[in-house]
This record gives C-alpha cells, structure tokens and sequence, in this order.
DNA sequence: TTAATTAGTGATCAGGCGATAAACAATTAT
DNA sequence: ATAATTGTTTATCGCCTGATCACTAATTAA
C-alpha cells in the first residue's frame, strides 16, 4: 500500500474488472473508437483509448476483426427487444398514439452518433447483420404498422402487406431515421423539436394512406394544428 | 506493326489519349473503385485496375488525397446544374407532374451505387463539400418545392419556408432517397416500380402538406386509384 | 509464505502502405 | 536522323499496421 503511495506510475488507479466486465469494456470503448474513426481505425490508437497497450487486446479478443464483429453484435441487439411489438398491436389504444409512443422511443434508441456511424459503415460493408437488421425491421416494425393501418381503416388484415403498403411504410420510415442521420452525422441543423416532426411524420403517413389505400384510417384524430 | 504482332507484350492496346483524358479516365475509374472498396483502398490495387503501375498516379495527381478530392468533385458536380430550378418554378404546369418529373429525373442520376457510396462514405467523413451539398438540395430544391406547394394552396408566398415546412420537407424527400440506399446499398429487395414509388411518396407528401398546413394542395389529383 | 495462475508490457516481425528517384520507352520537335 | 520531352516502369525508402513471443507484475490458491 504504502509502496503505491510513490509517484513512481499512476497506476491502481481502478481494482481490477472481472474479466468478463473488463471485456465488455473494451468492446464498449472500441465502438465509440471504431464509430469515430471508421474500422480502418488503428488497434494501437484503440489501446491508447483504453489505457492498456496494443498487444493486451490481443489477449481479449483472437484478431481485430474478432473485436469488430463483437462491436457489430452488443450495436444491433442494443435496440432490440424492448416490447415493441406489443406496443404496436395494442388495439385498446389509437393506433396514431402507439405509433407516435414507438417512434419516440425508437429513436431515442438509435439516435446516437455512435449508433448510426456503426449502421452506416456496416452497411457500407454490405454486412450479414446489416441485412439482417433491415430484415428485422421490415417484419417486426413495419408489417405490423402495416397491419394495424389496414385493421384500423377496416381493411382486411391480411397476411402480408403488398409490395406498394411495404414501399410506403419503407418511405415514412426511412424519412424519420434520415432525421438522425441529418442531426447526427451531417451534423445539420435540423428542427430541434424531435417528437414535433415524428407528429408531422405521423400526419402525413396516416392522411396518406387513408387517401392511397381507400381506408379511413386516422379520420378524426390527425390534428389540422396550426403549425408555428 | 509487325512489331507489336509478336506476343512479347499485350501492350499498345490502345493509342495514347491526351493527358487530360487520360487524366480524366483515371478519375472516373477511381470513382469506381474508392466507391467500392473505400477511401482506404490501396493505391496498389487501383493501379492494377487502371492497368498501370502504382507510381504513375503521381504523376497525375501530387497525392493519394488529392485523387480523392477530385473524386469528390466529379461525383458532387455531376448531377447538378441540369435546369431542374426551372423545371420546379414552372407553374404552368400542375404541381404533382412537375414534382414527379423532378424526382425520376434526380433519382436517375445519383440512384448508382456509385454516387451513394461516396456520398455516403463522405457523409461520415464529415467532409464541407457534403455540407455544402445539403445545403444545395435545402436551398435550391425543398426551399422551392415548398414555395410552390404554398403557392398552390393559396398561401402566402413568403420568402422562407418554415421550420417545420421543411423538416416535412426533408421527411419527404429523406424517405425517396432512402429507397436508393435500400437498393443499390444495402442490396435490399424494394419495390421494382421506382416510378410508383415516387408517385405514392408524392401522393402522401401532397396530401400530408395540405392537411396539416390547411391548404388544398393537389386536391382534385392525387389519384386514388386501387393499389395491386 | 509460497506456488500457481492470470493480467499486462516491451520488443519485434512480416507485410502493406503512400511516396520518391532513377532509369527506360515512346512520342514529339528540330 | 537527332534531340528534347513526355509517359511509364523498376526498385526502394520510411512508416505504420496487425499480430506474436517472451517476459514482468499482480492476483489468487495452497
């Protein structure tokens, strides 16, 4: 103890992890790192980040690529799993409230500089969990959106939405997640109150596919407020 | 002649073009080339592409980064300046026809892999010329796209569009770009009719525009035709 | 206290990178 | 034909990269 208490290094400064935690921080740092620097990113200036010196990874995690993809997975299972989807089919409440109450928490989730950088570069890298993930999306997110419009608008629900219902749902979705990416990545300033475009988003997307598919969905609840 | 018959080399393949082209030619095979492999694609491997050795490219461009910021360039220049200003403001058309003309005309050109690729990957690089860029699709196509949508709604005309106005604006126009990232990226199945799909966005966006900002844009057309 | 195990470091390797210099080949000017 | 110029290649440099190995320091087990 009272050899610690010399200038010689300052070191000790934390009792050491669980291995398992001490893991789990290294892949934490190392997102932030690789979302900031793209995964062309150096494994020496990763270690500098940590505080441990390059080869010490190597002792955690087999290769570089090894650590990326563990990037990869805690990035895409972050947002998941949250009971979304019971927030989507709950019918006891207006479909315009669900889908204002899901898209807030949504994007709460992946709103983040690091989790859009990590989405694009994967996507840029045409990798496996990248179409996974839009597969996840297009089956748990917007299907149900889909089918909860047809049965609010008196449709029939059926199995699978056409290929015009998904490419329209696609288009709405896709608006508010480029909201992030404007904010986020592009750093431009976009308008500030999130949940006020979500609402407009939401307008627009029910008022137009009332009009498109012949339904009524929304009559009555799409608030003509004043804007400004 | 005779000379080049024998199958000492495959060389002589084709006549020297001027240095401009052939400068010119080295840029737009870049183009493809960073826009497949990234920015941190080895000169190495571009050369072999371009049929040459390495150290040529320095003697068409001082640096591997100036190669890049020519690439840049071309790619931010190429779609531009192609009279679609008028083509918006040219109100003795309906609104719907010039918005649908505009956006096949625009998806045409940077719906490539190649332009999304690097305007992607410039995006994350944080680069002025993607800022720059923004602001050009801000000002010189939502800005004018949401004058005439006021216009036809018989609403005041005033110099700037709203906050709110364009962010529904941008919702909009994100959600059609995105269709391209959906394809020619992420490789993801979409909705074959590229036309159709512009069509139902505008259907919505028109839609959405008059209802909650009160006019009557597009009222008496937005076809309400049966979708499959 | 001592032995065994685990965490972390310093030195180093082979390979790839961007970039340069000198030599060679082809074209153009005289 | 000869000289000057431009286009292209071969060889190489210094640097940085991911990865490995032998070693030291800290923790845990006996």
């Amino acid at each position: 103890m009272r050899r610690k208490a010399s200038p010689k290094r300052a070191r000790a400064k934390q009792k050491r992890l669980s291995p398992d935690d001490r893991r789990k921080e290294f892949v934490a740092k190392a997102t932030e790192f690789f979302s900031e620097e793209g995964f062309g990113g150096g494994t020496r200036d990763l270690a500098r980040r940590l505080g441990v010196t390059q080869p010490l990874l190597y002792r955690y995690f087999p290769s570089k690529d090894d650590l990326i993809k563990e990037v990869y997975r805690t990035v895409y299972l972050e947002p998941l799993d949250t009971g979304w989807e019971k927030l989507l089919t709950d019918r006891s409440r207006p479909i315009r409230d669900r889908l204002q109450e899901f898209y807030n928490a949504y994007t709460n989730v992946i709103f983040t500089r690091k989790w859009l950088r990590i989405y694009l570069y994967s996507g840029l890298k045409g990798l496996d969990i990248n179409r996974w993930y839009v597969g996840v999306v297009r089956d748990k997110i917007l299907s149900r959106i889909i089918r909860e419009c047809r049965h609010e608008a008196g449709l029939p629900v059926q199995s699978k939405p056409t290929a015009s219902e998904l490419e329209m749902a696609w288009v709405f979705h896709s608006g508010i997640f480029y909201y992030g990416v404007r904010k986020y990545i592009y750093e431009s300033p976009v308008l500030e109150d999130k949940e006020k475009m979500i609402s407009d988003a939401l307008d627009v997307f029910l008022a137009g596919f009332e009009r498109v598919f012949g339904g009524a969905v929304g009559v009555g609840r799409a608030p003509v407020k004043a804007v400004v």
